[in-house]
DNA sequence: GTAGACCTTCCACAAAGGGGAAGGTCAAGC
DNA sequence: GCTTGACCTTCCCCTTTGTGGAAGGTCTAC
């Protein structure tokens, strides 16, 4: 057949690992491939695009699942309901990106704080010692008691 | 014992899952507990900050394994020693965050794009048909044919 | 003495693959 | 014709970070 891939051409293709491919296949989100007379997986780009489009999913950070029903609709259904599909996908996962970056902009807030006590104690540390008001030392009494 | 809990009232303190203490514990994340005669766990305030470390460490991204290296070092040393650690460990993370922060980013422009591109289809095409300049309908043929 | 809360261990499962073994196939070169 | 090396197959186990549930022991209060 013209224009068909084995496995290995789909990697090179599309970047995709072929033991991802295979996983892919086994969990339903590829349909079971068309085979040689000797076993050998065969692709039409038709499948190769709904890897494509599968993997691009994936890399926007919906599951699996998520990506499997979204080429199902892509795959099964018109152009314009399609593009209600991903609209809605697209609202979805835009609030979860903007929640996400939130809270790595706090993160990084209490990494910067973090890095302020961390170099405040080791001024005040001699080799050997606790500061006393060095709230990271987990070893430091909190309220002169209860430690080994 | 005074102040020593069981792993029910360390759950309260800390919002950690039993389950998840009884995980750390095997994993040898946090040592072994010691035990009542019916072999209930029991916790001192010096192990249940350690856990307290960990879940923030945890919390901050960094893996089980480096959770329980900073612990460890945490609970090895004196204050000085443990702030360098903790610093090293502060400026890996810091790298972390700010790259997945401009990961997200990026991804966030590329949902705002594809989302241009999902509206212009939806305008474009009557139900039931493909728009052939659609780049996300998977099927649509770009030029004749099959498509690499 | 019994109900309900609490604790134990063990087994299985999840997502999303990765590693590697054992073995079949194919094309090229000699 | 035979060998070599690249490819392909299935199979099973491993990872990480837990979560869920079953079966059963313990503790406290009424």
């Amino acid at each position: 057949m013209a224009n068909t891939l084995t496995i290995g051409g789909v990697v090179r293709q599309t970047g995709v690992p072929a033991k991802t491919i295979r996983f892919y296949e086994a969990q339903g989100v590829l349909p079971p491939s068309r085979r040689t007379l000797a076993g050998y997986r065969v692709y039409s780009p038709v499948e190769v695009r709904r890897l494509r489009l599968v993997h691009r999913a994936r890399l926007l950070g919906l599951s699996l699942r998520e990506a499997k029903a979204l080429a199902d609709q892509a795959f099964a259904s018109d152009c314009a309901a399609f593009a209600d599909q991903l609209l809605a996908f697209i609202a979805r996962q835009r609030v979860a990106v903007d929640e996400r970056i939130a809270e790595l902009a706090a993160l990084r807030a209490e990494l910067d704080d973090l890095e302020i006590h961390a170099r405040h104690a080791q001024t005040q540390a001699e080799p050997g010692q606790r500061v006393a008001t060095c709230s990271f030392c987990p070893l430091v009494d909190e309220k002169g008691g209860d430690m080994p």
